[in-house]
RNA sequence: GGGAGCAUAGCUCAGCUGGUUCAGAGCAUCUGCCUUACAAGCAGAGGGUCCGCGGUUCGAACCCGUGUGCUCCCA
């Protein structure tokens, strides 16, 4: 068959991805093998693949296809999060481009539309994940809100509300006004930004006096219920029991004592606003100030601030501002460097908000979480880095507000009578049955409502690893008991409390197991400037266009090659660059083999230079030494993936298949011009070839089943992605040796070619070895071919026969080169000359380590028969190069 | 403010319990080659005060202290 001069992978994905599918190599089922459970960080169902989801896939799929084929019963289970905030806001902002408002909607017609976006929208997310070739298990595809999911939230939250782990009450919350709804810890983002601080005066109630504030907020002066100043400040003890006056609503309110306050902050005097800072809502509980909330849940100003009231937050700011300089209580304004909190999902600036709300109650289910980590029983990976931070965050770990004002999600359950009594239940029937038992009869005509409210998505994503198996709805069953726990979980370190910790947590409280046993966390991706990829700077790569340009095995290459475990990863285009070159250097053995095919045949019915004895010879060491270089390759990648330093491995594969496999083997098992090859050696260079394949498979899947299938004719399921792993053996440390005093010979070579400005097509005449540096003849006819040299011969440096003959120190020993040219030799002169002064130093700093006494006292021994070895072998070179230079 | 991590070639990074020939790779750069698999290639080369300073040690890129710079997490 012809073959193309460039691989073209676009055509190949497509019929590799169907083969595969057709005959269901991905879809597990329970069996006698050990399962590799891995389950797909659930990305959110209407997004899209972004980088840092490619490079969380990719060393998925990497570590499933290779457990697949190492004897495990690898499950790899797909799937999508509601993600509750992102799609609302989604929906909500197509909803108004349609003239649709939420707020005119019912509850059910507002799903409506959420689960028809969905539907539209929902495989985006599917497709890229194929197209990348992750071998996931398509028919376990999960997704949070399916029918089974949800009634697993359910249930979990009722469980917990009867261990008492769930509470319904008021407290400051993080209040997202532009989504309307509360808010974890967690979803707050907090960024450095420029504030102003304005300085106001407050009147002293009964005197002309004035109190200065700096405040950054002064659009909430109209719920300042106290102003704090420290007891040890010597400029307000004389404040003690007098009551300042709130300008612009003229309310008459306490001076309050607190060493909270920060002498040398601002004026050393704090306005306190119960409802609209944690702080000060602190400082009000203590003192006893009541709460006026002066915000509506938009950040519009409510009825209870008296002035400006429904306008904007930020606008009432400026106008405040304003009327203050009116009234000529504005001292001053500066600016300084503050922190504002913004809503991970909407952006919106946070507003601390005192609501009433759910909480889960953290400490119980965190001990056991982080004694998971701490005994080893789960391992973090790369552990230097995330294991401070896990700790940290489960040994403070607060309550989780999980209430969510929004429609998508699982609704809360729990249902309410019009006197605000309230039982939690599984459904509306159970509901009913619990309220009869704990309150009575419901009278004629009164109806329990359920809570509005939905849950935090991540409230359902702790889930994920147990109920993608139905672990909680349905325990006892086969997949759960069979697929849980699962080996390992592959994400991003951003979602490590959101995500990662509370999986750990569900694990133990609901199954007493936890639900994997590694964690490999991997970097944010960022661009070639070191900058986040934001849609907004435009630097985030479509991940369709990249796979179309390059082909999917490329952008897995590039993505992994660069990726070093836990750092972060600078994208570039070069990346995948690089990984087409790969392809098709992969593309082009396969053609250079191929034609070894056929020219196995005509030495089978006849060679066409029978006994040639450099054919037969020539193959001998090279593949013994590829043999052996190929065991040391694979154990190295073996133990570096089993440290999960995924990109060494892939890096290890690169240079052994382009430099050790192409440019050394290949190049010294080729046959001369027109000659014919050794079926044996032909047989295995192809069992070179395929091993090599199959290393490469999980990493770059779709090029390497494709040459395992040109490469040979293939049974049918004979397919690389199902093919298991051999054995791996230890190498022959000789061998690799004489392979890398070949390679440095033959570069020594082609450096004298170089040197002396020798064309390629000129031969040398003869090359001489001083000793037999080869125990395997074999590699005097690989030194011919590869040399363009028409003889090897021994012979040593002397004064007649140098006629002729340049000479070059290698190693211990010399090389010479017959070319029937006087060479030229004052270049030389000089580089030896300094190298004989470089390892005259090298042999004098040996000489005094070694009559150093306290050194011979100190050093282990083996270090001490090293140093003699360096000093022997150093002493031979300087005998070379001295030869060399002589005469 | 508290904590963690990082600083090695132009760039991105390896470098194990301190000693394996006075630091390695990929990319980039330079030079020469269209050599019958591959110019998306081949062959070769150059490039480093291992962030500064101090200490421990016979011996430090590696251990300790300190300074500087950067990144992340938490308040």
């Amino acid at each position: 068959m012809e073959l193309n001069k460039h691989y073209d992978p676009a055509s190949v994905e497509n019929k590799w991805s169907a083969h595969w599918n057709a005959n269901h190599y991905f879809n597990s089922f329970p069996d006698h093998r050990k399962p590799y459970t891995v389950v797909i960080p659930p990305p959110n169902v209407t997004g899209v693949l972004h980088m840092g989801h490619t490079l969380n896939e990719t060393v998925q799929d990497i570590l499933v296809r290779r457990a697949r084929m190492s004897g495990l019963n690898a499950c790899w289970v797909p799937g999508s999060d509601h993600a509750s905030i992102a799609t609302e806001a989604r929906v909500v902002a197509m909803l108004k481009e349609k003239g649709i408002d939420k707020n005119s909607l019912s509850r059910e017609a507002f799903l409506k539309y959420a689960f028809e976006w969905k539907d539209t929208y929902g495989s985006i997310i599917y497709d890229q994940i194929a197209k990348l070739g992750c071998s996931v298990d398509w028919n376990r595809t999960s997704f949070t809100m399916d029918d089974h999911y949800y009634r697993a939230v359910i249930r979990v939250f009722v469980d917990l509300y009867r261990k008492n782990l769930i509470y319904r009450g008021a407290r400051m919350i993080h209040w997202d006004p532009s989504a309307r709804t509360a808010l974890s810890d967690e979803e707050v983002e907090y960024r450095d930004v420029e504030g102003i601080l304005y300085y106001v005066k407050y009147p002293i109630a009964g005197t002309s006096d004035f109190i200065t504030i700096a405040t950054q907020r002064p659009e909430t002066i109209m719920g300042d219920t106290g102003v704090c100043v420290n007891p040890e400040d010597p400029r307000y003890r004389h404040l003690k029991g007098k009551q300042v006056i709130v300008p612009l609503v003229n309310r008459s309110v306490p001076v309050i004592f607190d060493d909270y306050i920060d002498i040398s902050f601002g004026t050393g005097a704090l306005k306190v606003t119960p409802a609209h800072d944690i702080n000060d809502y602190n400082l009000g509980l203590k003192h006893g100030l009541p709460v006026i909330e002066t915000l509506n849940e938009d950040g519009s100003l409510s009825p209870a601030a008296e002035i400006l009231v429904g306008m904007d937050r930020f606008e009432a700011r400026k106008r405040i501002v304003e009327m203050l300089r009116e009234e000529g209580l504005l001292v001053k304004e500066e600016t300084y460097a503050t922190r504002l909190g913004y809503s991970q999902r909407s952006h919106a600036v946070v507003e601390p908000r005192i609501s009433t709300q759910w909480f889960v109650k953290m400490k119980p289910l965190a001990a056991p979480a982080l004694e998971q980590v701490i005994s080893g029983n789960i391992r973090i990976h790369p552990g230097d880095k995330f294991l401070a931070t896990y700790k940290y965050w489960l040994e403070n770990v607060k309550d989780w507000c999980i209430s969510r004002q929004l429609w998508w999600g699982q609704r809360i359950p729990t249902w309410y009578d019009g006197k605000k009594n309230f039982v939690v239940a599984e459904n509306e029937q159970a509901a009913i049955a619990t309220y009869q038992q704990e309150f009575g009869p419901l009278k004629a005509g009164e109806k329990l409502t359920q809570d509005e409210d939905v849950l935090d998505t991540w409230f359902s994503s702790w889930l994920w690893p147990m109920e993608v198996f139905h672990g909680i709805t349905d325990p006892d069953n086969a997949d759960f008991k069979y697929y849980y726990p699962g080996a390992v979980l592959v994400t991003g370190q951003d979602i490590i409390f959101f995500w990662v910790a509370r999986m750990i947590m569900a694990g133990m409280e609901f199954k007493n197991e936890k639900p994997f046993s590694d964690v490999y966390f991997t970097g944010m991706v960022r661009d070639k400037q070191g900058r986040k990829m934001s849609k907004s700077l435009g630097n985030s790569p479509d991940l369709l266009k990249l796979i179309e340009k390059y082909g999917a095995d490329a952008v897995r290459f590039g993505i992994m090659i660069s990726s070093p475990a836990g750092n972060d990863l600078l994208f570039d285009e070069a990346g995948p660059e690089q990984g087409r070159n790969f392809n098709n250097k992969l593309w082009n053995a396969l053609k250079l083999v191929n034609m070894w095919a056929a020219r196995q045949a005509v030495s089978e019915t006849g060679p066409e230079k029978p006994g040639s004895a450099a054919i037969d010879s020539t193959g001998h060491f090279a593949v013994q030494w590829f043999e052996n270089r190929l065991e040391q390759a694979k154990n190295d990648i073996q133990k570096l993936i089993a440290e999960f330093k995924i990109s060494e491995a892939l890096k290890n594969l690169y240079s052994l298949i382009w430099d050790d496999f192409c440019s050394w083997f290949l190049e010294w098992v080729k046959p001369g011009y027109e000659q014919a090859m050794l079926p044996e050696v032909y047989q295995k260079t192809v069992s070179f070839f395929e091993e090599l394949l199959q290393w490469l498979h999980p990493f770059m899947p779709f090029v390497t089943e494709e040459i395992y299938h040109l490469l040979k004719e293939r049974a049918a399921g004979d397919d690389l992605c199902i093919k298991q792993f051999g054995p791996v053996r230890e190498p022959d440390p000789q061998v690799l040796r004489a392979g890398d005093d070949l390679r440095l010979f033959l570069t020594v070579g082609r450096e004298f070619r170089q040197q002396q400005q020798m064309k390629n097509s000129e031969p040398i005449t003869r090359v001489v070895l001083a000793e037999e540096i080869f125990s395997n003849n074999s590699v005097y006819a690989i030194i011919r071919k590869q040399l363009n040299a028409e003889a090897v011969g021994f012979g040593t440096k002397s004064g007649e026969n140098d006629n002729g003959i340049h000479w070059i120190p290698f190693r211990g020993s010399q090389i010479g080169f017959e070319t029937g040219l006087q060479p030229d030799k004052t270049y030389q002169k000089q580089e030896l000359e300094k190298e004989l002064i470089h390892y005259r130093g090298f042999l004098e700093s040996l000489n005094k380590k070694l009559s150093n006494e306290k050194f011979m006292q100190h050093a282990k021994p083996e270090v001490i028969d090293l140093e003699k070895k360096k000093k022997s072998d150093t002493e031979e070179k300087i005998a070379a190069i001295e030869l060399v230079l002589k005469g």
